[in-house]
DNA sequence: TGATTAACCTGGTATATACCACCTAGGCTA
DNA sequence: TAGCCTAGGTGGTATATACCAGGTTAATCA
């Protein structure tokens, strides 16, 4: 298609910087100039190799390292798109997240992806300072804003401290169904952030490809006497999440 | 090389997912089973594509995919290795991080990468609750345990209030220096937590490829009087971090 | 009008090849 | 022995090609 480019033919200066990069550099210069904006299309991976002569695969490179930095959303088979806002998480507030969330420029909306009982495992007994085996509520919910995935959420709850939990309406912020009906509200919580490798079904909620990176915080929610009622898990698509926190020192 | 694998040919039970996440998932079993352990050479992709029977470009695609996950790093043209266990940050920690990081199994060592005083930008100034362009002494340091990089942090202090500090040895904990020197310690801090595509200069001296994805912390550390006297900023190796807090609900 | 279909778009996977830059180890030379 | 150098290994980049699977859309048919 051309030819393989020599040191001497004068157009770019850091002929060192792979091609790729450089056309995923122009791209993002685009974004930020504001010439794209949020959930604009981008070129295709085809037009993007004719328009800078390349093969597809170096287009295609060129939009993968601004999906990996978050950039760039793709929409399996549909194109690829500038990336909305991130969300701001902040953990010394877990109690009005989604309340937050909704009443700020975000409206988060909630699909209930599974809801059920079942027995904990050990290290979820564990870490709700239970028995080995005992009851307790799951439900895995999806968050997102207009069709856009954000993180998907699990928790556990001790079943017994809340009877017929499931047959509240699971689309709302989980802390007022806790205050409300059972008086009980979060007080402490211990928390972790990592990232690491999404997992298949994870991946498919949240719409991001199998071999990408996600953000997951697990927390152990205690009550105003320092019990244990709820193990949460987030997993986040890495580009949606900023987390913020308050912390004192502690000697 | 080999003829298209169509769906009659009884060889895998799920011949929907792709072959370079299959190979993938084989490496992955042989470091959690433990038949390769930390720092252990992995296969390359030459001859993992042999192994396999395989292109090239698809034994990449494995060792890649396990590479964003971070089960695996990339010494550049040396091959392909295990990665080491996190390292675990307290949020609520920040003075003795460096201190226990040294106590603890991992012996974390410090290069100073940079050190010198300059003037804050808009930004910064604000953070620090000082008039623009105000003297700030600013160093940036590589974190690493025998040869690993995990993080690089960069902070700025006011210089005014630290007189002569770029005359201590940073391969240290600052914490103790300002401490031990101007008996100033912190007290509170107001921390972000994000992931975001690694710069070209960071990713060479994180030793990642340049279209990777990073964890960046910033903080801005008050004094027992509220006053700030430090922003900081970490930049993480994305499979080597994990953060932890302790949060106290704000109502 | 409403449903179906077909053409065309998108990205996903995979092969084969080529050349480059860099690292390492082993052998050779001074 | 100390230093240099080369050969072979590794990943990095890039091209060209092929076919597949799913989404979109517009033409077509009932």
């Amino acid at each position: 298609m051309r030819d393989k480019r020599s040191k001497q033919d004068g157009d770019d200066e850091p002929s060192t910087r792979p091609r790729f990069l450089q056309i995923a550099d122009k791209i993002r210069e685009k974004i930020e100039r504001g010439d794209l904006t949020v959930h604009d299309i981008l070129p295709s991976e085809r037009s993007l190799s004719e328009q800078y002569n390349v093969s597809r695969m170096t287009g295609r490179r060129a939009l993968e390292a601004l999906e990996t930095e978050g950039l760039v959303y793709n929409a399996d088979r549909r194109g690829r798109f500038v990336s909305p806002k991130r969300l701001n998480y902040n953990v010394s507030n877990m109690v009005s997240f989604v309340v937050n969330a909704q009443t700020n420029e975000f409206d988060l909306e909630i699909n209930v992806i599974e809801a059920a009982e079942s027995i904990a495992d050990s290290r979820l007994a564990a870490l709700l300072e239970q028995p080995e085996e005992c009851d307790v509520v799951q439900y895995t919910r999806l968050f997102h804003s207009g069709n856009h995935p954000i993180f998907i959420e699990t928790e556990y709850l001790i079943a017994e401290r809340f009877p017929d939990f499931l047959d509240h309406d699971l689309r709302q912020s989980t802390a007022q169904i806790l205050e409300k009906s059972y008086n009980t509200s979060a007080n402490t919580g211990d928390i972790v952030i990592r990232m690491r490798g999404v997992q298949a079904h994870e991946a498919q909620l949240l719409n991001i490809a199998a071999s990408h990176t996600v953000i997951e915080l697990e927390q152990v929610i205690r009550d105003d006497k320092g019990t244990p009622f709820c193990f949460g898990r987030q997993v986040w698509r890495g580009e949606m999440a900023e987390f913020s926190a308050h912390a004192i020192v502690t000697r």
